[in-house]
DNA sequence: GCGACAG
DNA sequence: ATCTTGTCGC
């Protein structure tokens, strides 16, 4: 098991140098392929799923999909622990490239400024967006941007059915610009940006059929 | 000390 | 996230 030391001491210190690491604007350049990745969980494994999809047609281009040994807890502001191996390792099984990952958690609007988006967006050195369902911290203003020490850090959208999700720069992508893609790349009547949605949908598939046999 | 806490 | 049947609502 993981010492405690690594989660409370290290683990932090890595996160604030990652953070240093952010860059919060974009090139002019076109964002054609749009990757999205999920986990699902099951007993011992994890099951990542990659999908990259087309900005303008919608198309699906590849779907890539993994199988990982579960390696750490699920412990709140330490999610990378858990995550980042799985989706690192779903990437690494795409044959296509892509030009922005959007990823199931928080990018900068974290405690440390370096949730699972951000960390991700550096490592690999691409523009990334984090969406998450729920605040990890900070405070929704009256005009929906997420607050953390009165500094905007991200942005409540409102997606069908009032559904909300918290959107935030991972990498190299600006939260103005972030938004707009996130609003472009939701179907009608859906609250989660497409290629996300389907990672999510196909992980838990691909999770169930898994464990039938 | 107590509660809150991405997936 | 996952464990889980029926059920309330558009």
């Amino acid at each position: 098991m993981l010492p405690s030391s690594v989660i409370y001491y290290v683990l932090p210190r890595l996160q604030e140098m990652i953070a240093y690491r952010v860059v919060q604007s974009g090139e002019c350049t076109p964002l054609k392929n749009i990757c999205g990745i999920d986990v699902s969980y099951k007993d011992d494994f994890a099951f990542g799923t990659a999908v990259v999809m087309d900005s303008i047609s919608f198309d699906t281009m590849e779907v890539a999909e993994s199988v990982t040994p579960i390696k750490f807890p699920y412990i709140p502001g330490a999610f990378i622990l858990r995550e980042a191996t799985p989706i690192l390792y779903t990437m690494r099984l795409l044959r296509c490239d892509f030009d922005l990952l959007l990823l199931d958690g928080h990018g900068m609007l974290h405690p440390r400024k370096c949730g699972l988006a951000s960390f991700v967006g550096v490592l690999i050195n691409k523009p990334t967006i984090g969406i998450a369902k729920k605040l990890l911290c900070g405070e929704v203003n009256s005009e929906y941007f997420v607050e953390i020490d009165r500094t905007i850090c991200g942005y409540m959208h409102m997606g069908a059915s009032n559904k909300r999700i918290y959107i935030s720069v991972g990498n190299r992508i600006s939260l103005r610009d972030s938004i707009k893609l996130v609003s472009k790349l939701t179907r009608e009547g859906q609250s989660i940006p497409e290629p996300l949605r389907l990672a999510d949908l196909y992980s838990k598939h691909h999770c169930k059929l898994f464990c039938r046999n």
